[in-house]
DNA sequence: TAGATATTTAGACAAATTTCTAAATATCGA
DNA sequence: TCGATATTTAGAAATTTGTCTAAATATCTA
């Protein structure tokens, strides 16, 4: 049911870029949203999206929330591009 | 300019159906339109979406207007998830 | 040229999206 | 337990998106 929502949730540039950051390494929240202008609860927003889509996950460490890229479903995106690429598929 | 618009245009269900059925060979609006639900200017709306971030093309035949896949500007999105999978990279 | 067919454009409208501020929740440290 | 910090949730407002109907444009054929 993600595959959908994956694709709407890479839609977004700064939800993009939020996936650029954590290819790099975990991040918290806070320091993810110290990357953008607007305010922390647009932040908070689009990292609901990126996790409802499974393509981050989410862990307490005290205060701190860590954010990390999932990168399973990332597998799944790339096999539509895939797909369409290679001619004479029979994908519907 | 294409790149976000290309990943909006592939976040619609209906558009990545077009692209999918032009996978298999070049089809005019009409074709297209008859494997969809939605009213002909609808899908003639999805297709220009698709014409503007480079992902179709379109030539007129007669009263036909004939879509096909341009595969160019999908190297580039394939390129993005790319370098999110590889870890280390260095594109922000 | 007139009528038929193919397709797009224009404009309206509802639904979804993005952002904001204010308030709520969770955890830490004294 | 209280106050500070980190983060999310709630709800509102503006913008964008997807769809529709009606009308316009382009081409073919008789």
């Amino acid at each position: 049911m993600s595959f959908n929502e994956a694709f709407k949730a890479i839609a977004d540039p700064n939800r993009r870029k939020i996936l650029s950051l954590l290819k790099k390494g975990d991040l918290t929240a806070g320091e993810i949203a110290e990357h953008f202008d607007m305010q922390k609860p647009s932040v908070s927003h689009h990292l609901k999206i990126l996790k409802q889509a499974d393509l981050v996950e989410d862990r307490r460490v005290g205060q701190h929330i860590y954010y990390s890229l999932n990168t399973t479903v990332f597998q799944d995106l790339m096999s539509w591009f895939y797909d369409i690429l290679q001619k004479e598929g029979d994908k519907s």
